[in-house]
DNA sequence: GGAACACTTGAGCAACTGTTCAAGTGTTAT
DNA sequence: ATAACACTTGAACAGTTGCTCAAGTGTTCC
């Protein structure tokens, strides 16, 4: 009976094979939201758009060539999961990525996505100037 | 006109501050495409329980209370996207987490969401025992 | 060979998501 | 106070996604 050896999977063995519950319920379902409100493209851009620092709606929109609607609701989104920061300025309202926790989300997926061929020098060195 | 300590941002501003195309517009895809398949509670409970080690559909499907052709589907969207790894073992076929980087990007996602409030020394100590 | 087991797959339907449009809020300039 | 600017928001519609069911594939056992 090698079970260490050969993971074979009869009946009796899913009931010693017990596992546990590692996080609790609520904790899943929020990195689920995090994961859900970057799994879009556009709202990707707009992280990595953000991780070279602050930008106000319209910048974006222009950098994009999107509608200042479009932008506004993608941020709200990103918003509404806590991955950006907002501060007004004036007319402005500018955004930023949250903090280096989500700076590194989006790094090590798009590190992984493009296997070592991007340069990301230039990326999320300025979260933390927060000030 | 303090620019550097007053990111302000009027349309002449705009112009200046360019921002750069950091990744291949394919790698931003892809990435979302990862998140995307994360960004469900049922599939990313379905990775913190691969992260424990392998198991067969079987033995997911019970563990989770879900019939056979539910879990299929939902492992068939992260196939999809590469995150998990699948052997055959007999009449069972055995999924896993792809590799230490989908294990890493589940764990600080987890860790985030839950605010150091888990126990997570059990998971994905066994992504490398692929032998 | 045939039967049983362990999945996989395509289709169908309900539920969700993203964009656009039109109307609204808050700030600055006159 | 009025106008202009810089967004934000709710509703509506199209496109997408996830689950269930029924039929299919591949493997083992007899």
């Amino acid at each position: 009976m090698p079970k260490l050896i050969d993971p074979a999977c009869a009946p009796q063995d899913h009931l010693t094979r017990q596992r546990v519950a590692l996080v609790q319920p609520g904790a899943i379902e929020r990195a689920a939201g995090i994961f859900r409100a970057m799994g879009d493209g556009p709202r990707l851009r707009l992280l990595t758009l953000l991780g070279q620092g602050e930008a106000c709606v319209t910048e974006i929109a222009t950098a994009e060539g999107e509608d200042l609607s479009t932008i506004s609701q993608r941020l709200r989104v990103l918003r509404n999961e806590g991955l950006v920061s907002r501060r007004r300025n004036g007319k402005h309202i500018l955004y930023g990525l949250a903090d280096q926790h989500v700076a590194d989300l989006v790094f090590n997926a798009l590190a992984h996505a493009s296997e070592g061929r991007a340069d990301l020098s230039r990326f999320s060195s300025l979260v933390t100037h927060k000030e």
